[in-house]
DNA sequence: ATACAATGTAGAGTGAACTCTATGTCAAGA
DNA sequence: TCTTGACATAGAGTTCACTCTACATTGTAT
């Protein structure tokens, strides 16, 4: 199936602004039709889902922009590509190990929080 | 103990421009000394590091400096705050699944790679 | 007393990632 | 034919979170 920058922008949840964006920054290329309009495939909209998958990981849309060239190369770059998402991995794993502490510290500082509105309460009834 | 920014900033890590930013936007506020000088202290310290662990698990500054003006509310809003913080670990707690869920499908991602290279290895060796 | 390093304020500049505006083109329906 | 709506480009504007600059003042070492 092909798809008009209206059709693609509802089917990605991303903008028509926010995707003639991202292609002028080298993260996508849609072909053109006759008429000079983009015309998006079924292949965009999975390097799309993987896009926002980077981007919502912490991945900066010029380090996705060289994913991309890579790509676009073919074959001869799979080694340099899998080298990078290697390494995302890594600093993803690195993120859920950070996030998790927060989140026991979180629920420390909560747990603080109902003592002390205990405390206060009881100091006012007494 | 009491601290210039610039020890401050070497305690934190923060440098001394973005001390100077926070306070603006009301998320700290230091005491002075007599030639109007910033006077950290260790309650500035801790809470700095709270700041610094709400910031990393994504909350805004503008949500911050709220939290910090019902802080300096004392006893009364105790129980607001801890809705803030309760709200927030929420985020925190969907973040964190989000984020597995990438690993996962990252983790797919490298494998199919492995299996690219592999593949592509093979048909130039044969 | 003097030099100089640290600090103060006010405001400008930066980089990332959008988001919007102005203006023009073109295909399809009334 | 005329109008309307989706699309095109170029470039300006926005928001966030810093980060830096210019210039004045103060604390400290010699």
């Amino acid at each position: 199936m092909k798809y008009s920058i209206g059709e693609f922008s509802k089917l990605t949840g991303l903008g028509i602004h926010t995707l003639r964006y991202y292609e002028q920054e080298g993260l996508i290329a849609p072909e053109r039709n006759s008429g000079n309009r983009r015309c998006y495939s079924d292949n965009d909209l999975t390097w799309i889902a993987f896009i926002k998958r980077l981007k919502d990981t912490g991945m900066p849309i010029k380090e996705i922009r060289h994913y991309a060239e890579l790509r676009a190369d073919g074959d001869p770059t799979l080694s340099e590509r899998m080298e990078m998402l290697v390494q995302h991995r890594q600093a993803l794993n690195k993120q859920i190990t950070r996030l998790q502490e927060h989140k026991i510290k979180l629920n420390e500082k909560i747990e603080f929080y109902r003592n002390e509105i205990e405390r206060t309460q009881n100091n006012v009834s007494s």
